[in-house]
DNA sequence: GCGGTTCCGTGATATATGTCACACGGGCGA
DNA sequence: TCGCCCGTGTGACATATATCACGGAACCGC
């Protein structure tokens, strides 16, 4: 049986210096979610950082209408930069965080993730290696929605997720990645079944194998 | 005739400790930018960080095809959260910035930037609430194009615009605004004219004047 | 004033995406 | 086993946006 500070250890060791991981074992509060739990409701309070160890996340934001769009996945030790600094102002978020599957992760408190940055040099180089990559992934939808056609955003969103799940099979209904991407249903089964015409992939109920 | 250092004091004085104001002039380097002039071209290197006196700064995001999607705008003493990132892997900068109007920037390089975070608790909020900004716009950004018509987007770009430049008179052409959202002339010209029909707006050529 | 250039207005048409309506089939609980 | 719900497939149609093809108006240099 793995414990927690075992878990955690294995996690960090390498990318943090070991009085940080000390730390860590010792204020973060670790947490494992079910697939489909919620981490994030637009309109709570951020008040800790979460990190991921294992499994996957993902960052949604909802509009006013009920439509979402996908901002980008977490996954191994990735962190969530909007909740690095949604809480300065005390504003609620404006995003939603679910698993993906069966998630690991330590939650660190905001006060701490300021503090560390003058006392561990690794954890600084953490948090702005954070903040880049959130940003990358931010341009990468920007580029998707704003100059790709539906058939290829479904690609990307295909690949996108393969990656974050590291397997070739889907459990996923069409409808919801017609949320994901703020489209609808039908024109997602369309594009899909051309795909699977292509020979992409196969199709069956709530699965989607990529071949 | 206002000398550099006096601009960077008076733009300074309350957010910054003096120490660091001092440190801002010693070794930042103050420069003033014309209407039209690129700050930064995709495939150049980020050396240093820009921080907004006065003026505008708009930052794009081209693709392959030689489309382009607006980020976000800078201006007074905001700076390019992807500047401070965009650095650490050394990677050739993504993203377009060209001057809005006249500007007066001063530059940090990224070193600073980083060793002053530790040093000036004033600096490191600049930093984070730089950030957070920076996510809020893009956040704000994919809104736009995931969500809303053209027509709505239109508007709310008109919007940013003006807040942006603070004043209701526009020097654009309509090709221009196609450019920056990503569509074509005659679209962008079609949907104006409605909104000068409803009497939202007038328009000349080369000048929209907002009502 | 003249010719060229840039910007703007607008019809016609093409394409992509969204919406509606409905049928089919599989799983699953009563 | 029956009925029902959910996920899927698909035609027909509505709408939004893109593209093409012009013509005209404003501006600029000569």
């Amino acid at each position: 049986m793995i414990n927690d500070s075992q878990v955690v250890n294995a996690a960090f060791r390498g990318s943090f210096e070991p009085a940080l991981i000390e730390e860590i074992n010792r204020i973060g509060i670790y947490q494992e979610v079910e697939e489909g739990e919620y981490l994030i409701r637009p309109g709570s309070y951020i008040r800790s950082v979460p990190i991921i160890l294992s499994g996957s996340i993902k960052i949604m934001r909802p509009d006013a209408a009920g439509n979402e769009a996908l901002l980008y996945y977490l996954s191994g030790l990735d962190s969530c930069a909007i909740s690095m600094t949604g809480t300065p102002d005390n504003k609620p978020s404006e995003i939603t965080a679910i698993a993906e599957e069966k998630t690991r992760l330590i939650f660190i408190p905001v006060e701490k993730v300021d503090e560390w940055i003058c006392r561990f040099p690794t954890w600084k180089q953490f948090v702005f290696r954070t903040y880049q990559r959130r940003f990358d992934d931010m341009i990468a939808t920007i580029d998707s929605i704003a100059f790709q056609k539906l058939d290829e955003r479904l690609l990307t969103y295909l690949k996108k997720k393969t990656q974050s799940c590291q397997c070739t099979v889907l459990q996923i209904t069409h409808e919801e990645i017609a949320r994901e991407m703020a489209t609808s249903r039908e024109v997602i089964s369309r594009l899909l079944k051309q795909l699977e015409r292509v020979g992409y992939l196969r199709l069956s109920r709530n699965k989607i194998e990529i071949l």
